[in-house]
DNA sequence: CGTGTTGTGAGTCAAGATGTCTCACAAAGG
DNA sequence: CCTTTGTGAGACATCTTGACTCACAACACG
């Protein structure tokens, strides 16, 4: 999204080396520990470099903390079929995988969490929702432009349908939100679509 | 749901009085800063009591915020009218109600994350979700044994396709979920769940 | 009402965490 | 080759954490 020399210019490989290492550090502690384990100190023994390194890098946890959250989700452009039930199927598919194979979900988390109290991490929330149903609207838009779905119901409602039980399922009930169930959600809100 | 009198026994109106005080405080702060304000010291200060109490009723940081997480979650039994679509409609605006209205987002959202790397707090998120989604389950259940609803359909699933958009919305989103938006929500379900 | 018990507040204390600073050094770039 | 710059190691003052003591007042009980 945003290309790291706008503001702060590391150019010096030395620079860029110990901070990535950190950035890593960091989110693979964030991942398997939580915000707790975001310290300048943790995150500098973990990347192996010195203590004074991480202060310089960012001065307060919280910056440290938001720049390990900053991640840059890749989506992942299922193939389009056209079909809109096969096509919402795969990407559904592809949101659960990330959610759980990945440490998606954790990161999604931790992320909600802050968002509550910092308005920094409200952003990174927003960015995980867009990009995360990026996909998703799109086959949407596209199949409302095809004829394939009544243009009168609000796409965000339904990525709202399809997406909420999932983050539902998976988040509040660590369920893996079987492939069964996914084909039984799409049918559902395909057949509620559907004008009479 | 368990009283509090199996193990401890804080019969000491003192020690009752410094204990809700302090679990009064510990709310109050996780609810406004995080969990980074839940320290034996910011609770004590607080409450107004001294420190070393904070320590003698928990000794470690983690017992605090796991009793100040467990809160009972009072099911506010909306009246049921039988009419299926109406008493959902209830029951979601309830929902609705508690998250955004008092605090229980941002307590659910807490646990949420420290459900993660927490068995303990699995516990309670658990009970909530138990306790947060009973009066949906029975509206649902009572349905089926009437006949307004179809058997076939798992009944969690309902509960899942209902109340996760609205987890969505409300925690990701920041959105309050309209009262248009459940009434579109029930009838989209209640559509679904027709039989041809 | 008196008396022993018990939780409390205030304070002390050691150990550890946190943030700042200095300095020798080596990698980077001219 | 030589200056610049980021680094690691360490020193340092300060804050936090958890354990401890002790005088005191609220409590339960006779």
């Amino acid at each position: 999204m945003d290309q790291r020399s706008t503001r702060d210019e590391p150019l010096d490989p030395r620079s860029i080396k110990s901070r990535t290492a950190m950035l890593e550090a960091a989110r693979s502690l964030l991942a398997s520990e939580g915000w707790d384990a975001i310290t300048h100190a943790r995150v500098a023994e973990t990347a192996g470099v010195g203590r004074a390194t991480a202060y310089r890098h960012w001065p307060t946890v919280n910056e440290l903390a938001l720049e390990a959250a900053s991640i840059e989700i890749k989506s992942v452009s299922t193939l389009v079929t056209g079909d809109l039930r096969t096509d919402l199927l795969a990407e559904l598919r592809a949101l659960r995988t990330a959610l759980v194979d990945r440490g998606l979900k954790h990161l999604m988390v931790s992320v909600m969490e802050r968002a509550i109290h910092d308005p920094e991490f409200r952003k990174i929330r927003h960015q995980l929702n867009q990009r995360g149903g990026e996909n998703l609207r799109n086959l949407l838009r596209d199949a409302v432009k095809r004829g394939d779905l009544q243009s009168t119901i609000d796409l965000e409602e339904i990525v709202s349908l399809l997406v909420g039980p999932i983050i539902y399922e998976v988040v509040l009930h660590d369920q893996t939100t079987s492939d069964k169930r996914l084909v039984r959600l799409v049918d559902f809100v395909l057949r509620g679509c559907q004008p009479d």
